[in-house]
DNA sequence: CCTCCAGCTTGACAGTGTCAAGTAGTCGGC
DNA sequence: GCCGACTACTTGACACTGTCAAGCTGGAGG
């Protein structure tokens, strides 16, 4: 078998998490834009074709790569509403965003399937995981489109948390709210979201100061 | 003057225009995973330094064309507002989303930062020329948070029509709904969004079949 | 006619992803 | 105790990429 099996030799950290653990490590300091198969063999002290002996690809590493983010966001959305007792928008929400704010470069990779396997097995079923934590929401609104698996409100959320990522991440809600602090603002909008679908008509709408 | 004057001999497309014209084609064919500046000049049938000689730079033929589709956005959202006659959140996140959606890889890089010379004035102010025609809407309800430009609800739906690009374009919306057709989809969920937020506590949700 | 200059081209270089061939170490079987 | 087989790489090569320096060319200005 070629299952690693972490624990047998448990001395030396093998070549293939090794060159995992540089790929992430590259992404989070160097962002996608001028990531190098290379410069992470580099990091990861093995020759320049190790990653494609054991990856078979860049886009192979980088699918290996978005599955382990993606698990880890799924990781990170149960322990959240584990805490919050029971999952709710909001809190999925804070936490969705939260992921993408930490690591931008990971999350960014995670959704450009054009650069990813997009078909990797492990790739989908850590997608699914995660997804699946994500529509475990709203128990009071069921699936209204008929054939769907969540509701429409958990889409809605999805795609805004999803969107206020992207934007912050891009700078482009920095450059409309200048004088405000980020962190504050998206809070704000979450709850603005989260109130006007919990179907208060209004928001009180009061801003922390 | 370096300043073009298109019509001044007005015969030949000089070799900035058609490389940018190439860099379109090119990005909408193959996409940004495997773009470069050599096919993009042998498409324009120019040397393959041309582009460097043209825009300094890989990122520098990016941003101008990144910033073509920052105008084109603002141009289709200001026919779609003068034909709805006046803009509404609806008919302006239609108009994002079908922009987005109808040509994914110009929308994609345009929000690349990372790959763009982000201070290039020409794209900063496409930027705000789309971002200006994006906050013209809900005249009803004021910034509320100190110092803002654009109020929560525009950026909130904004962010929303951001991420359902963004979801749809990786294929995340297609996974989970699956036998719905995805433009219907679409339009039910802006139509959600647009409801909840105009204060309308449950929305009649009359799917079109 | 000479000069200048914008608008390229040609040629080179370091860096990249990928592939073929080779190699050190380890294991199971005889 | 030795022999293949197999895993986990390495080394070397190749085509391709972005970028830079230098050269060429045609037309405008003096």
């Amino acid at each position: 078998m070629t299952t690693p099996d972490a624990a047998a030799h448990a001395e030396t950290l093998d070549g293939r998490e090794r060159l995992l653990a540089a790929a992430r490590a590259e992404i989070a300091e160097t962002g996608l834009a001028h990531l190098s198969l290379r410069s992470i063999a580099r990091r990861a002290e093995v020759s320049h074709a190790a990653p494609t002996y054991h990856f078979g690809d860049r886009a192979g590493l980088l699918t290996a790569v978005a599955a382990e983010g993606f698990t880890a966001l799924a990781v990170a959305l149960d322990h959240a509403s584990a805490e919050a007792g029971g999952p709710s928008l909001r809190v999925l929400g804070r936490t969705y965003v939260a992921f993408g704010l930490a690591e931008p470069a990971l999350f960014d990779l995670m959704f450009r399937s054009g650069e990813l396997h997009a078909d990797d097995p492990a790739l989908r079923a850590a997608q699914a995981d995660s997804l699946a934590l994500l529509s475990r929401t709203a128990p009071d609104a069921g699936a209204k489109v008929p054939g769907d698996i969540v509701s429409p409100l958990t889409l809605v959320s999805w795609a805004f948390a999803h969107g206020l990522v992207a934007l912050t991440r891009d700078g482009a809600l920095q450059a409309l709210a200048q004088n405000a602090d980020t962190g504050q603002l998206v809070d704000h909008l979450i709850d603005v979201l989260d109130q006007a679908l919990s179907g208060t008509p209004t928001p009180p709408s009061t801003p922390a100061r």
